[in-house]
RNA sequence: GUGGUUUUAGCUCAGUUGGUUAGAGCGCCUGAUUGUGGUUCAGGAGGUCAUGGGUUCGAGACCCAUAUCCCACCCCA
């Protein structure tokens, strides 16, 4: 067999040891804030049938999506169907349906809807749960953007209440806080207020192409944005009536005021307006702050548009300010997501957490608590076979008092075993030759310290409980 | 999907206008130390120069294609 060159998939990373620790760190301080608010965990399976997920994510997505090519003779179907229709032309798109019915999941929120909906008879609603699994799209690498990487959602079905959103904006708060970042920003807008503004300017049939160009305005400028309206089929009218509502600046108040004078004869649009107020409302309760203080962390912002295939009331976006970095975290709410799964009447709303965006934060931050690397507390070396077996009873002690103990697994050279345990940075090592044998006292040595002492076993094992 | 960029030892990287046997640091192995790591010293192993073509008397270097890294766009966590 020729040599090969050993490589992963493009986008795609092992994890070693002491990134695992940090991971890991990650994954527990964002797990035990959402248990704290009441949400339960579940996974579901890596593949999905892919028509559960095309069509979710628009286009876009769409085509982001990694399709599993079918088992077996997969050709022998299209052959069939070809002779069946006569006008079947050879396409991507005309194959596709024929050679692949499975595929990696793409999120967390529609294998979620899928779940709800297969599941509906166990589930007592509202219904909370969270997430934390990988999830794979075929985009292309760059900064802080892998083919696999984890996201962490909390999700909530069958609560059409605003605390959920403002128990979002809590969780954002307090896990990325927990993290160690100082300074981010939880972005809020409404897919209403946008609706709302589309009607006003006689678009409505253009919120999407809208909200992609309007969302764009802190990178492209309003120069920008406006060139890309022009070119997505809007006046320069509809354009100077756009411009001051997404130029809207001053504090939340100011805008929600000026907002509400625009979107007056908008129904909808005020009901955007109205939930951002209740929401707001239920934060300055559950914090005991007010809205001058929530909006350290907290922002209106109706420039933020985010993915509309399914969203329909607020949506989030988190983005830290302490590095260059996209969001790190972003969800909303869905009214009819698992109606496309035939459940119809079933609100949801959630949030996501993109595990592998913070980890690069963190570290480049240099955020993540030190000293957690070494698992195993003490090496016990093996000088030969005899010791070895004399130090089997010991090792049981050790772990029966759950310490973490291991023995060196052969005779190897003492300088070898001994740069085992400081490469594993573990902190003591216990040597049993022909003399401890002898004596019943073995040496203890603090890697540490470079110190040495003779202990009984007792004496040792009640040591290392301590230490 | 579009554009730019990277690829030389296990890792990070030098390598002059195309010219003899491709180097360094770190890591690894051996010894100084037959029962002691992290420091020091001495020695050693390790390369189809990403892959496949091409130009040339001669290619790590120049050209083409592919893969890959990173970055930007689209889009997104």
């Amino acid at each position: 067999m020729a040599n090969i060159k050993p490589s992963v998939p493009k986008g795609t990373r092992d994890f070693s040891p002491s990134e695992m620790v940090k991971r890991n760190y990650i994954f527990d301080t964002i797990k035990s804030v959402f248990r704290k608010y009441g949400y339960q965990e579940i996974q579901t399976p890596s593949m999905e049938n892919l028509s559960t997920l095309t069509g979710k994510y628009g286009d876009e997505g769409d085509k982001l999506i990694f399709k599993m090519l079918n088992s077996g003779d997969f050709w022998a179907d299209p052959e069939s169907k070809k002779q069946k229709s006569a006008d079947f032309t050879y396409t991507s798109k005309s194959l596709l349906p024929l050679i692949s019915e499975k595929a990696l999941r793409y999120d967390l929120t529609v294998p979620f809807a899928r779940y709800v909906v297969m599941h509906q008879n166990e589930i007592s609603f509202p219904f909370k749960r969270f997430q934390v699994q990988p999830v794979w799209r075929a985009d292309r690498p760059q900064k802080g953007r892998y083919r696999e990487f984890y996201q962490c959602d909390a999700d909530v079905v069958g609560s059409e209440s605003l605390l959920n959103e403002a128990e979002f904006v809590l969780i954002y708060k307090e896990a990325l806080s927990l993290l160690g970042l100082k300074d981010f920003t939880i972005k809020i807008n409404n897919r209403k207020i946008l609706s709302g503004i589309a009607e006003i300017i006689g678009k409505p049939e253009l919120i999407v192409d809208m909200t992609v160009a309007i969302d764009k305005l802190d990178k492209i400028g309003i120069e920008g944005v406006t060139k890309e309206l022009l070119e997505r089929g809007f006046s320069e009218q509809d354009i100077d009536q756009l411009k001051p509502v997404i130029l809207l600046q001053g504090s939340t108040e100011d805008k929600l005021s000026a907002l509400k004078k625009v979107l007056s004869t908008s129904t909808i649009g005020l009901k955007g307006i109205a939930e951002i107020e209740s929401i707001i409302d239920y934060l300055k309760k559950l914090t005991a702050c007010s809205l001058d203080e929530l909006s350290l962390f907290f922002e209106l912002d109706i420039t933020l548009a985010r993915g509309l295939n399914y969203y329909t009331g607020a949506i989030f976006e988190v983005k830290t300010n302490e590095a260059a970095m996209g969001s790190i975290g972003g969800g909303g709410r869905y009214d009819d997501l698992t109606g496309m799964f035939g459940l119809k009447g079933l609100t949801g709303a959630g949030i996501s957490f993109g595990a592998d965006r913070i980890y690069d934060v963190l570290e480049e931050l240099n955020l993540f608590p030190a000293g957690t690397s070494s698992t195993t507390e003490v090496l016990i070396t093996n000088f030969d076979e005899q010791a070895e077996q004399y130090a089997l009873p010991i090792i049981k002690a050790l772990r029966d008092q759950n310490i973490a103990a291991e023995l060196y697994p052969s005779a190897a050279k003492l300088k070898k075993q001994m740069s085992y345990a400081d490469d594993k940075h573990i902190p003591y090592v216990v040597l049993i030759g022909s003399d401890e044998m002898l004596s019943g006292k073995l040496t203890l040595k603090n890697m540490q310290l470079g110190t040495q002492e003779l202990l009984t076993k007792e004496e040792l094992i009640a040591k290392l409980k301590k230490a």
